[in-house]
RNA sequence: GGCUGCGUGGCAGAGUGGUUAUGCAGCGGACUGCAACUCCGUAAACGCCGGUUCGAUUCCGACCGCAGCCUCCA
């Protein structure tokens, strides 16, 4: 039984659809301007295992992620860069598609954008206008008034008071209460506008996932998801404006993973201590990443360091050279497995445990080892599908163990590394140990490690 | 200042009122010409101080330390 830590209530509860065998997900997606960091990885990847392993369960997912692709930093990139708002931000749809693709996330199934939206948009601000949640200001922008609210603040925890207490905002004059946010902004000269009942102007940012999720999802639907940053004011503006506008609960489980820190401090874009996910995939593969991210639970933090890296990578080197020899049997479900299965289940099944579920594939691992030093072919294959299979759900394991291990290699170099192994073997029949070892000294130069097992010689990449 | 959350062995990181997490690294052994791989074995932890309890790393309280939100941020 699938429980979910949800943020509303800040305890797990048991997951129960609104619709029987049925989950609409929406995940607050990126803002279009820059290169993903490892940050934004982290949301693809956590949101991509709690997609795989819904569907896994038996779901029928909805998967919405939008992509914010107007508001003021695109609009101060793009003037930066002296180029339009579109071609900046269909450059980076593209940046960030290729790197979710590289990461192995599934895409989700609609990526709605805010520009594509303005009518729903404008709809919803008009909506909550009649309904006395909102209200026009002079300049031509549209304020959401708080204070009409009553559960505002009941995500993040805080009341209206508190929050004036720790006011520390300029005060505009065009609010009547600091408080209130905007949903719509009156344009500057020079700006992207579209146009409203209260003039040209553009969306505010909490608006277009409202707008958004209710179009694509409806009025209520199951989870929303997104980095615990986000919590206040963006979910809870949404919270605002969706539940105003409708009149009904808006989503059922709040889900918000926690931040990549690096030196035990959030990595973020103003704090400049960000990697982007481009630079670090050109030292470690797709799925290294993936298992640093699934090495902690969706909700604590995550610390980014090279040896972090590099113990993630061990890790699935060795699952990689345990799958090297048996072929792995295609038709394994995991579910079917009383043992291993059922522990990964309850692992995943406890809010999206995936750190616990690493450690029952390690035991699978070692299982599998021990079956394949006794030649028990059979059950070797069965506990690689086996892998295979959990791998699926966690999004590992998907390429050949091979090309996890060998690397993309040019032909000329395989050929000269085997011809390197050819020569060391010749030295090894030979007994001209010095020989041998110098030809591997080579080898291990060239980031080459070897491995002799039963009469044949395998390599790897370091 | 207000509000949240966290503090586990060398490192990473789960979990639990009394019994092995797991991974990486280490140590001993098997295997190997030597290694590597793999297997077997092994050591090592729960911030500090009180309280509840037969017993607390796990529950409660104080303290110390860290992080986050309160402003754009995944």
């Amino acid at each position: 039984m699938l429980q979910i830590h949800n943020s509303l209530s800040k305890q797990k509860e048991v997951f129960t659809p609104i619709e029987l065998g049925k989950v609409k997900l929406y995940v607050c997606g990126m803002t279009v301007y820059d290169l993903c960091h490892v940050g934004h990885a982290r949301v693809m990847v956590v949101f991509d295992v709690v997609t795989r392993y819904l569907r896994a369960s038996g779901y029928d997912v909805t998967y919405i992620r939008n992509i914010t692709d107007i508001d003021d930093k695109i609009i101060a990139r793009a003037n930066e860069n002296g180029e339009s708002i579109q071609s900046l931000t269909e450059r980076f749809i593209d940046e960030m598609n290729q790197d979710a693709d590289a990461l192995g996330v599934i895409r989700p199934t609609l990526e709605p954008k805010a520009t594509e939206s303005m009518a729903e948009i404008i709809k919803m601000i008009e909506t909550l206008i009649n309904k006395g949640f909102a209200y026009a200001s002079d300049n031509g922008d549209v304020y959401y008034d708080v204070s009409e609210f009553d559960g505002y603040g009941k995500l993040s925890g805080r009341n209206i008071d508190e929050l004036r207490a720790g006011e520390r905002v300029a005060v505009n004059e065009a609010k009547n209460d600091p408080l209130d946010f905007v949903l719509w902004k009156a344009a500057k000269p020079e700006e992207p506008a579209w146009d409203s009942p209260w003039g040209a102007g553009r969306p505010g940012w909490h608006i277009e996932c409202s707008a958004m999720s209710a179009t694509c999802l409806g009025e209520h639907f199951d989870i929303h998801g997104g980095g615990q940053d986000l919590q206040f004011p963006h979910h809870e503006n949404e919270i605002a404006q969706s539940e105003g506008a409708h009149g009904c609960q808006s989503v059922n489980y709040w889900m918000h993973n926690g931040f990549v820190r690096i030196d035990d401090e959030k990595m973020s874009k103003s704090l400049g201590n960000f990697f982007t996910v481009r630079e670090v995939l050109k030292k470690y593969s797709p799925e290294v990443v993936r298992y640093f991210i699934l090495t902690s639970h969706y909700r604590s933090p995550l610390n980014y360091s090279d040896e972090s890296l590099e113990q993630a990578k061990s890790a699935l080197t060795r699952y990689y050279t345990a799958l090297r020899d048996p072929e792995p049997q295609s038709d394994v479900d995991w579910h079917d497995d009383k043992e291993f299965g059922g522990r990964f289940a309850d692992a995943m099944d406890d809010d999206f445990n995936t750190a616990l579920a690493l450690s029952v594939m390690a035991d699978v691992r070692q299982a599998l080892n021990k079956v394949s030093e006794s030649n028990d072919t059979v059950q070797a294959e069965y506990l690689a599908g086996l892998l295979v299979s959990f791998g699926t759900v966690l999004g590992l394991f998907q390429q050949s163990a091979d090309s996890f291990l060998l690397g993309s290699n040019d032909e000329s170099e395989v050929t000269k590394i085997e011809s390197l192994i050819e020569q060391r073997n010749t030295a090894r029949a030979d007994k001209d140990w010095t020989k041998a070892d110098q030809v591997r000294d080579e080898l291990t130069a060239m980031g080459i490690v070897l491995e002799d097992v039963t009469g044949k010689t395998t390599w790897r990449k370091t």
